[in-house]
DNA sequence: GGATTATTGTCGTAAAATGAGACAATAGGT
DNA sequence: ACCTATTGTCTCATTTTACGACAATAATCC
């Protein structure tokens, strides 16, 4: 009777959201708290019948979150039998009055697809759902204790964040439109954790021909001004 | 009903695989050809409800094609809605006699994740399964048409295996485990598709550290033999 | 307004990696 | 014994990166 009582989802079958930002100092996930359960988790969700996948994850961070016109790339299927604790949700459900027999579904064998996104810190504010009391920013390295093997699941996000940054240049995804050539070394030095020459980091920069020079910034400080820079 | 009549696997998922071979000159994929059909696909298969995902494309890989003990890597998973065409499904299964009720499952839209395996050409020989009358090699530039998206599905596995190989150093899984510097860079050529400057190469590889220097290969031609070289 | 301070943009030189070719050492063939 | 094709290594030029020097400058402090 697999997900047939649920006419709308595939069965077995979910994703989950490492939502990364940038505060300007350090590299950050957006973790959801269910209501009256004490459980953290990435943000995440169900595919419909007929709905694509990243139109799924589209969607399901939008509801989750609020957060809209997102870059979203997929990393990674975690496809373990054991995988999922079917107590976590249990607990969830049972929270939120919603272990009722439509819904003993969720408590089934999941496999999860795996998505990273990386969205300006400033220029959003996540919102909760209704099945969640609190969204909050958790520095990669002080994350909470993640239901169920969300906290393998930030891992593996982040490595192919790492792999990815300098290959595919998705950093500017973290910052606003405009931004300093010191901003976007910090981008990098958060997302790889070392730390990096700011000349021969400008000068690499620059050389990759990918940046557009704007006017200067002036921050009210005793010091020269730098350019405002955005991606060609 | 979604998937319910077939106890056995999670429903509306499958995987397909890419399989790489190297025969010293180009670089090969395994395809499958389906009885009565003229389809031809990439070997794939179902997950059973209580195994893993890793598992059952071992699993699978093993059935379909005789081949064990494989190098395999997962690389995406295709979810749009409509990528399965049910057509090819439906006359693959009326070819076989296997157009019955409890295989009507097969015709409901499936999201498949990709693998892709690297083999020793030289060392295994494919074997096909029931559902299929052939299987075989077939240039990465001169594949058939295949069935469903299984030529864009093979065509993203080539883009992953060329961005992973000087990275992740997998190309020795195309290889014996003993090889030549010449053989080593044919199979660099093959995958990244252009030519590399033969010292420039053999000193790079060399700088890894990551060679193990056996006796020379003797092969009866009039010049000086190469060394063998194994992984580290 | 001139000196002070912190940061930025740019350059120069050293060091490392890569490109491109030279050349001697072979394993056989003639 | 000489010839041929290929291999392993070296040298030198070029490019990229590391690392430090330095001048420009935006505000603040007398």
């Amino acid at each position: 009777m697999k997900g047939s009582e649920h006419k709308n989802f595939i069965p077995n079958l979910s994703f989950d959201c490492v939502i990364f930002g940038f505060n300007g100092n350090l590299l950050k996930i957006l973790i959801l708290e269910y209501q009256n359960t004490g459980l953290f988790a990435l943000p995440g969700g169900f595919v419909e019948e007929n709905q694509s996948l990243d139109d799924a994850v589209k969607q399901g961070v939008k509801d989750r979150t609020g957060l809209d016109n997102v870059f979203l790339d997929q990393f990674y299927i975690f496809g373990e039998v054991n995988r999922a604790d079917p107590e976590h949700m249990k607990r969830m459900l049972v929270a939120n009055n919603d272990d009722t027999k439509e819904n003993r579904w969720m408590l089934e064998r999941f496999l999860t697809v795996g998505y990273y996104a990386l969205i300006n810190y400033e220029e959003v504010t996540p919102k909760p759902d209704h099945l969640s009391d609190s969204i909050g920013w958790y520095s990669i390295d002080e994350l909470p204790k993640l239901m169920m093997d969300h906290n393998k699941i930030a891992e593996k996000a982040l490595e192919v964040l790492r792999s990815n940054l300098s290959e595919k240049l998705i950093g500017m995804n973290l910052l606003p439109s405009k931004f300093t050539m010191k901003q976007l070394q910090l981008v990098f030095e958060s997302v790889l954790d070392q730390q990096l020459r700011r000349t021969t980091f400008q000068r690499k920069m620059l050389s990759l021909d990918i940046l557009e020079r704007h006017e200067k910034l002036f921050q009210g400080k005793a010091h020269k001004a730098p350019y405002l820079y955005s991606f060609k």
